[in-house]
RNA sequence: GCGCCGGUGGUCUAGUGGUAGGACCUGAGCCUUCCAAGCUCAUGGCCCGGGUUCAAAUCCCGGCCGGCGCACCA
């Protein structure tokens, strides 16, 4: 993934992806996906499309990427992406100046602090350095928020942000998506969409970016009665790093199946369980090499506060595992903050089997003796004695056998009113349900990185007669284009048949590209390097000119990993490789 | 953000205080009946700004960008 990487190398050259902006010297974390990487992203994009929206039976939206200020309060991320950094004076080593506080005091929470209060713990206490030993007081702490800041409209009354990640898009709409699930559990919305995080430090081309791509589920789920069809998956195998495993001085890697990891209590969550084995069989599909690919389980202290259980994909490049994918419980967390700080409802209302007959205490105050008496109190009051009602209705019971006033508190103000005004009654009710807050399960991954897995998985060198030969292996279904059509040569017709062939293929929607310039040799190895998994070749037997008549109108089909060549009819030619392209026949049936 | 190292055509690189050469790639032509063959020609470059100097791509300073280490990665 370094400079000097062939494939860093190779994706910059044949237009995978490259730096942005580099006419202006160039901006550190973006990057532009030249031509091969845009298709080959799109084609990633699909199968998860395909795969967690289209096959699971989920619904796919499309939110904004800046949101208002308060979708990030309500969220967490306005606080939570806030880092307090202080500089060491002496060594220059930069500290999470809370998490100096949270180590070296009983202090906790340091995070949710404002930075004066951090800097005046910080002198207090006299904290140091941990690099160095310096002392630390009286140095300013930085404030840093990851997230991009703009102003929607004119003037700064109405900050907003772009979205550190998709999911928010999903939880703020939850009350209108749930409607157009017919408020019915479970339900998954997912979407595909770029996200931003102001890095102090992107590194390492692709993997570490200030705009990305992320493709998300928010599963919604009752969690007392939904369960996934983990039957489907159960055989699914996989490389699983559990914490046990993380924290034993000789840990490995277990291999075994997703039944067996929920069976042994490994996986503690059915649906992470299932949506690993969906996930799984998805990175394989797109080309992520299975030997360097795991499922770690995320160790306690890593853990969101709101989480139960996460465990992350990863995948190893360059000797390093980096985090694809994450999976996590989410449990009620973000649909009850939206509900806190919003005006709506996050809840669905859940029906019980049968009815069920309850006695409720209710109030029905007599707002024109409350009116008048209370005057603008009396609605607060009203409130109160609602409140009041469900929580103790021995007050009122009391109030008739004593003195015939309930009293109420407004704001430390107590009020009191005849027992006569307030209309408390035990009412016997029938209720039909419940309102409950959907617990979320979420399967977050992220594209850049899958696709930069991918390139650095399926890239390979030969040695071909002293020369190198770079292919990319990628699975046909994500290669950028299906098919290279060329003519032997570009002379006697031939360049003009293999033409009517590109337009026939294209015609039946397959991505092909033609090339007629220079050796045939060299063809082949341009779309080697991109990919392309066939190319097909018309020669002089196409034409009926070559030394066996019985070949006019079939043409060569060259298989990329293999350089074997098939000959193919050209009436069936655009079935032949769809077929190829979906995986429905392989290239040994030909 | 700190430290160390670096930045020459699309890619990989040589090089000097007097404004640059190669290889590959790419394009045109010739040749060529299946895996980067050959010949001819062509396009294309010293990261940006300031300083020193008669003269800076080269030396110095700053910036930007990259690699590595540290920190950060909710």
């Amino acid at each position: 993934m370094s400079e000097g990487n062939p494939v860093v190398e190779l994706a910059k050259r044949r237009g995978f992806f490259l730096q942005s902006a580099g006419a202006y010297g160039g901006v550190s974390g973006f990057y532009t996906f030249g031509p091969e990487g845009a298709a080959l992203k799109q084609n990633i994009e699909d199968t998860w499309r395909e795969r967690f929206t289209i096959q699971e039976g989920n619904m796919e939206v499309d939110a904004p990427t800046v949101m208002p200020e308060p979708v990030f309060e309500a969220s967490g991320h306005l606080d939570g992406f806030d880092d307090m950094l202080v500089e060491c004076p002496e060594c220059g080593d930069s500290h999470r100046a809370d998490h100096v506080v949270e180590d070296n005091t009983d202090i906790e929470d340091a995070e949710s602090m404002a930075i004066e209060r951090v800097e005046e713990i910080v002198a207090e206490y006299e904290l140091t350095c941990p690099t160095c030993g310096a002392g630390l007081a009286g140095q300013a702490i930085q404030q840093f928020n990851l997230m991009f800041e703009t102003n929607i409209g004119p003037g700064s009354s109405s900050p907003g942000y772009l979205r550190p990640e998709t999911a928010q898009g999903i939880f703020v709409e939850f009350p209108q998506l749930a409607e157009y699930a017919r408020n019915q559990l479970p339900f998954g919305v997912t979407q595909i969409g770029r996200a931003y995080r102001n890095e102090i430090s992107p590194r390492k081309s692709l993997l570490r970016v200030r705009e990305f791509t992320q493709a998300e589920l928010e599963l919604f789920i009752d969690p007392e009665e939904d369960e996934p069809d983990l039957e489907s998956v159960e055989d699914v195998t996989a490389p699983f790093y559990p914490v046990s495993e993380q924290e034993a001085e000789d840990g490995e890697l277990i291999e075994t199946t997703v039944g067996e990891v929920f069976e042994d209590g490994i996986v503690d969550d059915p649906w992470i369980a299932y949506y690993l084995g969906i996930a799984k069989r998805w990175y394989e599909s797109i080309g992520v090499d299975m030997d360097r690919f795991r499922f770690r389980q995320h160790l306690p202290g890593e853990l969101a506060h709101y989480a139960a259980d996460c465990w992350d994909a990863e995948a190893e490049v360059d000797g390093d595992w980096i985090e694809l994918a994450g999976f996590a419980y989410r449990g009620d967390y973000d649909l009850s903050k939206h509900a806190a700080h919003s005006d709506e409802e996050f809840t669905i209302f859940k029906q019980y089997d049968e009815p069920i007959t309850v006695e409720r205490p209710t109030v029905d105050p007599d707002m024109s003796y409350l009116g008048p008496e209370f005057g603008g109190d009396a609605a607060a009051v009203a409130d109160a004695l609602d409140s009041l009602a469900e929580r103790d209705p021995d007050a009122f019971r009391d109030a008739q056998a004593d003195d015939g006033v309930v009293r109420v508190e407004v704001e430390g103000q107590e009020y009191t009113v005849p027992i006569e005004k307030v209309g408390f009654e035990i009412e016997e009710v029938t209720e039909s349900g419940e309102h409950i807050t959907p617990h979320v399960v979420e399967p977050s991954l992220g594209i850049d990185r899958a696709l930069y897995t991918v390139l650095d998985h399926s890239y390979r060198e030969d040695e071909v007669d002293g020369e190198t030969r770079r292919v990319l292996e990628l699975p046909p279904e994500v290669a950028p284009r299906t098919v290279g059509v060329f003519p032997l040569m570009d002379r006697d017709g031939l360049a003009e048949r293999a033409r009517e062939i590109v337009d026939r293929l294209r015609d039946a929607g397959l991505a092909v590209t033609y090339d007629d310039s220079g050796a045939i040799g060299r063809r082949y190895r341009r779309q080697d390097e991109v990919g392309t998994p066939f190319c097909v070749t018309v020669d002089y037997e196409t034409l009926g000119e070559g030394d066996d008549p019985s070949l006019e109108g079939t043409v060569t089909v060259r298989e990329r990993d293999t350089t074997e060549q098939r000959r193919v009819a050209i009436s069936g030619l655009s079935e032949t490789l769809t077929a190829l392209r979906d995986g429905a026949i392989t290239f040994d049936d030909l």
